[in-house]
DNA sequence: TCTTACACTTACACATTTGTGCGTACTTCC
DNA sequence: GGAAGTACGCACAAATGTGTAAGTGTAAGA
C-alpha cells in the first residue's frame, strides 16, 4: 500500500527499479577489479605490466578485460605505441578521475571504519 | 622498479593489496543487492516483504542471503517479534546509515552523469 | 473449509565471473 | 644462442552468483 509505483521510480532514475541503466555503470564502477584499477590508476598513467604489479593477485585475463570495460565507459584511456614490444598506457579520463576521488572517498571510509565492521570482516 | 612494496600497502591498510579485509566489507557494500537494500533502507524500517516489493527484481533467495551478510557486517539490524505470522523488521545501523549516504552519493553522481557513460551505458 | 499472508529455507540448475596455462612477434640482455 | 619481457587472446575448468519451485506453521479472513 505504501508502495511506489514503478513509473514514480523511473522517473526519479532511481538505481531500485529494475532495467535501469544506473546499475549496469554501477557494477562496473563498484566491481571487484575495477575499483582496485581506478584507484591504482590515480597516481597518473601505468602500463600494463605496472598496473598488474600494482593491483594484488590480478591475473592477465581479468586486467585486460577490466580495462576494455573501463574504457568502454569513459572512465579509462587507452594509448598504444607500434613499437616492438608492444607498449600502451592507461590513464583516467576527467570521469574516470571523478570516479575514482568517489570511489578512494568510500573505501578510505571502509579502511578507517573496518573494525566496527565485525567479525564478518576477518 | 616505482613499484610500492607489500609491506608499504600493508600499513596503509590499502585496498590494493590482497588479502586486506577491507575488500570484503566493499564486495558485500558494493555487491548488487547489497546497494539496492541499503538504498530502500534510507528512508526508514522495512518488513521483509516490503523490501522486496520495493528493490526491483530481486528473489526470497537474495535478500535473505544480502541480509544476513549486512547483519553480520553490522549494517543493518534485525528484529524479530514472537508472533504469527512471523512479524520482522530490518532498519539501518548508524554504520549502516553512514554506509548507505556515502553509497547514495555514489548513484545520484551516476545517474547524474550518466549520459557521459558512452553507448556502453545503454 | 479453504485460501492467503508472513519470513524465510532448501534443493536444483543455470549464468556469470574468475583462474590457468599456452601461445605470440620481436627485441634486448646475458 | 637462450632466456626474459611486452600486452594481450583463447580454450578449458572451477568457483561463485543467481533464479525457480516447493515447502514450513499458524492464524486471520472469505
Amino acid at each position: 500500500m505504501s508502495d511506489i509505483s514503478l513509473g514514480e521510480r523511473m522517473r526519479r532514475g532511481d538505481v531500485l527499479a529494475p532495467h535501469c541503466p544506473s546499475r549496469v555503470v554501477l557494477r562496473q564502477l563498484t566491481s571487484t577489479w575495477g575499483v582496485l584499477v581506478l584507484l591504482a590508476l590515480r597516481d597518473g598513467m601505468l602500463r600494463f605490466t605496472q598496473l598488474r604489479r600494482r593491483v594484488g593477485d590480478v591475473s592477465d585475463r581479468m586486467l585486460a578485460q577490466t580495462l576494455k570495460q573501463l574504457e568502454a565507459h569513459n572512465l579509462v584511456e587507452r594509448r598504444s605505441f607500434p613499437v616492438v614490444p608492444p607498449h600502451v598506457e592507461y590513464r583516467l579520463t576527467p570521469l574516470g578521475e571523478d570516479a575514482a576521488n568517489r570511489i578512494a572517498q568510500l573505501t578510505d571510509w571502509i579502511e578507517h571504519r573496518l573494525p566496527d565492521f565485525g567479525a564478518a570482516a576477518a
